[in-house]
DNA sequence: TTACAATTAGTAATTATTATCAAAACTGGA
DNA sequence: TCCAGTTTTGATAATAATTACTAATTGTAA
């Protein structure tokens, strides 16, 4: 059984890509209830999860918070604000990640990988300097 | 103000090395209930938060699941299954990330990364084995 | 059309965690 | 040792994010 592309997939996956941002299941919510008014917040989750299943959109599952959803499902890595829980692509070196050690890491099946970069936005860290003056 | 040991943290903290796992909070819950079987659950979640705060434990906040804590305080990295959620401990190489790339990624001021591999754990290979000679 | 399947909206239930608060335990002087 | 103030605890309520349920709606395909 293949994805059947109905009118609040369709608007869900366009919002998220006209975003191009990492936005989240009720962010979305907010976005597509302006073009779809009586869609239902469950539907979003449903089919974010069922978009993502089918290799359209890409699912962050980062730290404990809520989970995010990508407009780019090529391979890249994420950087995110301990601040205020923005997250931005980075692209960064991969060698050193290929390894046979971890091919076989503890007997385990890899995969993938997720790696996070942790830091403080540029938006916080200037808001954190205001703070001090006071 | 400094950490005051309490019974409760010193029996929390105990458990948790003992075991040498990557244990959620309630999982240590029903550890730490066998030599205090009236601690509150709410008392494990705050001391957990405060020893890690302290640096005397880790916290993992992987893949938008339950935290775990880390009796291991010491830099690396892990492994975890899609399949039963365990996580191990891995050791590998991580040149390639300390580069000046992800030190001026996006204007981030870097605190930190967090590496995560995923796989399938050699138990959950077998099981499923298993499964399909059904 | 007509039957069968898939999807939806609305809502209830669940899970993990955090907040609240009165009672208990601990602290550092008098 | 006692006391007043501070911290911590246990019990429970509240919250946040997500998932489950279900009857109604919509799509499909013969
Ligand atoms: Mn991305
Ligand atoms: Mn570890
Ligand atoms: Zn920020
Ligand atoms: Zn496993």
């Amino acid at each position: 059984m293949q994805l059947r592309m109905t009118n609040q997939r369709e608007i869900i996956l366009r919002e998220l890509k006209k975003s191009r941002q990492h936005l989240s299941a009720d962010e979305l919510y907010d976005k597509v209830k302006k073009y779809m008014p009586r869609i239902s917040l469950a539907t979003v989750y449903r089919n974010l999860e069922i978009l993502s299943e089918a290799g359209l959109i890409g699912k962050l599952e980062i730290s404990g918070r809520q989970k995010r959803f990508d407009y780019d499902v090529t391979d890249h890595d994420h950087i995110y604000c301990v601040v205020c829980h923005r997250v931005d692509n980075l692209n960064i070196e991969r060698q050193g990640l290929h390894t046979k050690e971890i091919k076989s890491a503890k007997g385990y099946s890899i995969t993938g990988y997720r790696l996070e970069i942790v830091g403080i936005c540029p938006v916080c860290q200037k808001k954190a300097k205001k703070e001090k003056k006071k």
